[in-house]
DNA sequence: GTGATGAGTTGGTTTTTCCAACGTACTCGG
DNA sequence: CCGAGTACGTTGGAAAAACCAACTCATCAC
């Protein structure tokens, strides 16, 4: 019996954003843009895509369209609850590029915790707290 | 003057993992796959996308190609110790969608940290070891 | 010699992405 | 009132990427 292709919430997550622009189009949301207009020069993305990421990250339930103003009718975009929650995922590929693919001048950008040092963050086990080290983590069969 | 599009690590993690089925390659290499058969199999991917990937993986120094077999030539591929840093960013997205994209049965996988608990992911501040919360990061401007 | 395995490659189709230009609805300065 | 500017898209057509089934080549098992 030749085994099928792997169920896997990795792949799920790609459905969602893993097309192209999405994750910078997310990535903007988090650094405080709103409009239309940030988006489209921050990010440099093609404003027809960005739109239909825009209208896709809306229909699952990551963004929301909020009307700022009534003539014209304008809006502006915010992430709910749900797209905050991507935040892990950016946070640890902003992370991978500071480490491996930065320049000569370093990171292109730092960001600080409420700790007062430079923020870099590193996964932990949410059980007993401790950070994660390569070889601690293993799959483990759900099957009877 | 109009500001120009934002430089930043997690652009540049995408150029390098950021097209489609990427991920699912590291994922698979992750798992423990080596072969091309495999890597097919359990990703669903194209092959000759596959190719394509692993080519790039490969040229970028997040894979190496070895060969396991002299006559006909045929090789495996195995993640470098670059590639393996990718870790967090498969671990995340895999949080993401155990949480929020989870079927009934729950998550179709299942890993377990060394400390005994099943293993879900969450980020500390690498400096203090503090777990982060929502609103504790700030960008800093890097400018003099 | 027939079939199976493994790792691709090939040619042609379909889907996405890209880009520049356009549309609409206002506001502002003169 | 006129023209320019801003904001948020939409459109049409070209270019790039992804998809798919079928094929190759080498070897092994029967």
């Amino acid at each position: 019996m030749m085994t099928q292709v792997r169920e896997c919430s990795v792949a799920r997550t790609l459905e969602l954003v893993g097309s192209k622009w999405t994750l910078l189009v997310v990535r903007e949301l988090f650094l405080g843009s709103r409009r239309f207009e940030e988006i489209a020069r921050f990010t440099g993305g093609p404003r027809d895509i960005l739109t239909d990421r825009l209208r896709r990250l809306e229909a699952h339930g990551l963004v929301t369209r909020v009307q700022y103003e009534q003539r014209p009718p304008r809006f502006e975009y915010h992430l709910t609850d749900l797209g905050r929650s991507l935040a892990p995922i950016i946070e640890t590929m902003r992370e991978f590029g500071d480490r491996h693919l930065a320049g000569e001048d370093g990171p292109p950008a730092r960001f600080e915790h409420s700790c007062g040092a430079e923020f870099h963050p590193v996964l932990a086990c949410k059980a007993c707290g401790e950070v994660v080290r390569r070889g601690e983590i293993e799959m483990v069969n759900a099957a009877t």
